[in-house]
RNA sequence: GCCCGGAUGGUGAAAUCGGCAGACACAGCGGACUUAAAAUCCGCAGACCCUUAUCAGGUCGUGGGGGUUCAAGUCCCCCUCCGGGCACCA
């Protein structure tokens, strides 16, 4: 190839000009993503093999990469072109690494903006579903993703959802599923039921701008409160999951130690249960507060019409603060029913009032009132003239003694038998009294509630339920596992958006009874997606499996997942159900690990101009307009450059245009140099000192990737040092070209630096591979070994500091002693000049790191 | 109110274990090449002061205040602001 400084700038800038990269002859090419990237798409695509894991035999250690699924919503957008970069970084570098990699993916095809885009287009949502999928999958080979497609995954195909449906049943039969009556949280714009895990801040976790009512309706729900206890123990387990996302998950669990204790109604035989976390604070109680929907407050409205008005009120008042999520701020407000309840601890009868502020669904809805500790209590007290009575001694005995003492820790004092325990002793042993004497219990509450799954949507997976008019019109019966699947009707028209759309299909509803062959219906309503997602991901390791959902020794080969990526809004929702869904599954003896992932990763959003992308502040940018314009490399080493990948990140496309130079220049030099490869990447001799530095900061450079892939993963960091493996071969390009570095040396150098790069830029690196005419498939290649004793620096500077401020900079041979060092310290001109004429009380030598030298 | 993050040049950021703050980029400025522009290549670049054509030198500087230390972006205490989670949860 000829070399000429002519030919390498005259000829580029022509070719440039012409906007061609048909070189002519003797003229170098030019990066042309453009080409590039087709020519090596179309290559991985002919091969399917090419990324599928490879089995259990395989004599390598196993990794399971997962980034989350997608959504098919029609095409790519900027955080999965994030979240898949990392991913697809890291599983190219763990195949590097000589792992069995399974990396898969596969869509999460059923939900609701199929059917939003069915009433709009008149297009089937399973038509518009299976079109997105095409289009996004188009998009992932654009992007050069390294996915295993033979294990592909497609929720909303009969392949994947019968097992849906087949986990529903082993749930029904053990209890973990079952059918109640409740208030849930419906969004008129769904026109749906929601999870409370989908209402977020009183607004659908879909559309941010409706608020989520109320609705009295029945309901399927999944047991996940009988897992609370493990989900939130297992917690402390998970060191591999950013802390942010276990803080979230405790607090939605919302664990509550306490006790329940029964307070009889006075001259009734009904019994009101109060939950407090303080039990020994009960000598305080001056009364019983009840939800307004409490049974006992809806006994009491019965027999006084007036009574009942006012408690209607006050749900009315509490409803509209639920749904606006106001309840914090609600002014409080109650009603004196005239009745009393009597303490069992000192049978003194208190009031009973409802109240506002008293939730039906949190402990018993019913508390005791201790005005003089509590500072809820103390406020209601205060507004009705209710009696403060303090049975907390105070700290300081010199304080002064206020109403509201808030005290939360000290001795008891007006308590009885009970007086002078310490709190925490009384608490045990007051619970434990009322445990003896029949009148109450230890207990804990959670705040996670059971997962309500229906939903009255139509594309879904259908509940394999039945109920027959004959045996049991309200009983639902368990449709046969033979039945199974249940189909989703696939021609229906949907264009009603009221109720259940299957509620419509004649021949969806009308079955017969499993038991007595009569005439029965079918359950109409769907289960929440979030199904779908609680376990694809060991559907992932037996995908074609027809005879169950997957087999337990190819689930327990691969799990858990090594790394599992994605965005943290499913910090609670997803990962939560999918928590819960290995635990009934190792319960059913399908796996036999307790947790899905040993390691998650949240990545932060990809924002513009400070927001979040969004089509209504018009501030998106299109993945594919960016591969248009840099190639699909640029792009996504872009978005691993940015910033770290737990961060934010800000879409600059100035900052995509400046990856897409730095690859020309990297196209350039391996292009120019490709021809010294006739020693290849063999043994590496010193034939110059520029040889030895440049070999040196290449080890340097793989001493520093390795290490970010292992542990830190910033990388940004490691393209930076790409970036500076590069700078320092275009400073040595005129020593390559006068010989003074061996062609072994640089043989190595641009072998490396393309395998460096694969895992970001793998197109360019499967070009420059071929083009080098190197052995052997990069992506299977041994990912470069560091070798620390050429990474290893002979010279090292030290900077000197007199009273901890840079004076200078000294050379010292590396590793150098303590000795040495500070004999170079002290005797710098510089360092002289500062030091001159004072006494030096300190001298401090952190070999390798710096001198400081005291002075008065 | 409780809990978890975060704040560093014009911008994105780096500094991994307490040891040269600003690596690497983007934008900018200057230069080379060009009739010219683009592209490419080379160089400059925290703020301020002194000098002032330089060369060189000095002071300050990682949201604010205090502390520990020979040495603090990093550790400790207090505070401000921003993002996120939970919230009359008894």
């Amino acid at each position: 190839m000829p070399e000429t400084p002519l030919t390498e700038k005259g000829g580029k800038t022509a070719i440039m000009n012409e906007n061609s990269s048909a070189a002519e002859p003797n003229q170098p090419q030019r990066y042309s993503p453009a080409e590039i990237e087709p020519k090596w798409q179309a290559v991985w695509d002919a091969d399917a093999s090419l990324y599928a894991a490879e089995g259990h035999d395989s004599g390598k250690p196993k990794y399971y990469c997962l980034e989350m699924l997608p959504y098919p919503s029609g095409a790519l957008h900027m955080g999965h072109v994030r979240n898949y970069a990392i991913g697809d970084a890291l599983a190219r570098h763990m195949w590097m690494r000589g792992y069995n990699v399974l990396h898969p993916m596969g869509w999460d095809a059923f939900g609701l903006p199929a059917e939003n885009a069915a009433l709009k287009n008149g297009v089937p949502p399973r038509e518009w579903t299976f079109r997105n999928i095409e289009a996004m999958k188009k998009q992932f080979r654009r992007l050069g993703m390294a996915f295993d497609w033979s294990n592909e995954v497609t929720t909303c195909l009969p392949d994947y959802y019968r097992w849906n449906q087949w986990f529903f049943l082993k749930m029904f039969e053990r209890g973990l599923a079952y059918r109640k009556k409740s208030k849930v949280n419906w969004c008129p714009d769904c026109q749906t039921v929601l999870a409370n895990e989908q209402v977020i801040g009183g607004r659908c976790w879909r559309h941010e701008d409706t608020v989520v009512e109320l609705r009295d309706l029945t309901q399927w729900f999944l047991r996940i409160t009988k897992y609370a206890d493990e989900l939130l123990e297992g917690l402390d387990k998970l060191e591999g999951w950013p802390e942010k996302v276990r803080t979230m998950q405790r607090n939605w669990i919302g664990r509550s130690e306490g006790a329940l204790v029964d307070f009889s109604v006075d001259g009734s035989a009904e019994t009101v249960t109060v939950f407090t976390t303080r039990v020994d604070t009960i000598f305080g109680a001056t009364s019983v507060q009840l939800a307004p929907e409490h049974a006992v407050a809806k006994a009491f409205a019965l027999e006084d019409e007036t009574l009942r008005g006012k408690i209607e009120g006050l749900l009315v008042e509490q409803q509209k603060a639920r749904e606006s999520d106001a309840l914090g701020a609600i002014e409080k407000h109650g009603v004196n029913t005239g009745r009393f309840a009597v303490n069992p601890f000192n049978g003194e009868r208190v009031p009973i009032w409802v109240a506002n502020y008293i939730l039906a669904d949190y402990g018993t809805g019913a508390i005791m009132s201790v005005p003089a500790h509590d500072e809820r209590d103390f406020e209601f007290a205060q507004k009705y003239g209710l009696p403060v009575r303090r049975v907390i001694a105070a700290a300081d005995a010199e304080a002064p003694v206020l109403p509201y003492t808030a005290e939360e820790d000290g001795v008891l004092v007006a308590s009885g038998e009970w007086s002078g325990l310490e709190c925490a002793a009384a608490q045990e042993k007051m619970a434990a009294f009322a445990k003896a004497n029949e009148f109450g219990t230890p207990t804990v509450t959670y705040r996670l509630k059971d997962w309500g799954v229906s939903r009255q949507r139509y594309w879904g997976t259908p509940i394999p339920m039945v109920y027959c008019d004959k045996c049991s019109p309200d009983e639902p019966m368990p449709v046969a596992e033979s039945e199974l699947p249940i189909l989703l009707p696939e021609q229906i028209d949907i264009t009603q958006t009221n109720g259940s759309p299957l509620g419509r299909v004649a021949e969806f509803v009308n079955t017969t009874c499993p038991k007595c062959g009569g005439k029965a219906r079918r359950e109409t309503d769907t289960m929440d997606t979030f199904v779908d997602s609680s376990w694809y991901f060991y559907r992932y390791t037996d995908a074609k499996n027809a005879k169950a959902p997957f087999d337990s020794d190819k689930a327990n080969y691969w799990f858990p997942i090594d790394q599992y990526i994605g965005g943290v809004e499913h910090a609670i929702l997803h990962l939560i159900y999918s928590r819960f869904w290995t635990k009934v599954m190792r319960d059913l003896g399908m796996v036999k690990n307790d947790e899905p992932a040993g390691r998650l990763f949240t990545q932060g959003m990809v924002i513009k101009d400070g927001a979040k992308m969004s089509k209504s502040k018009g501030n998106v940018v299109s993945p594919d307009e960016m591969i248009e314009r840099y190639g699909a490399d640029a792009t996504r080493m872009y978005a691993l450059f940015a910033a770290p990948p737990d961060r934010d990140l800000e879409w600059q496309e100035e900052g995509v245009a400046g990856i897409s130079r730095f690859l020309s220049r990297v196209y350039r030099l391996v292009m120019k140099y490709k021809d010294v490869s006739a020693a290849k990447a063999g043994a590496t001799n010193f034939s110059s000192d520029e040889g030895r530095l440049l070999l040196r900061k290449l080890h340097q450079t793989v001493a520093k990737i390795t290490d970010d892939f292992s542990g830190r993963w910033h990388f940004n960091t490691s393209i930076a040092s790409i970036m500076i493996l590069v700078n320092e071969i275009s400073a040595q390009e005129a020593a390559i070209d006068a010989g003074k570095i061996a062609d072994n040396v640089v043989s190595q150098v641009f072998c490396f630096l393309t395998l460096l790069l694969a895992p970001f830029a793998p197109f360019l690196a499967a070009e420059l591979w071929e083009q080098a005419e190197y052995a052997g498939d990069p992506f299977r290649i041994t990912w470069p070994v560091y070798d620390p004793d050429l990474a290893r620096e002979d010279e090292v500077e030290i900077p000197v500091q007199v009273n901890g401020k840079l004076v200078n900079v000294v050379k010292v041979p590396a590793g150098s002693g303590e000795a040495v060092v500070k004999a170079a310290a002290i005797a710098d001109e510089k360092v002289k000049a500062r030091v001159e004429g004072k006494t030096v009380v300190k001298v401090v030598v952190v070999p390798g790191k710096l001198v400081n030298l005291v002075v008065k």
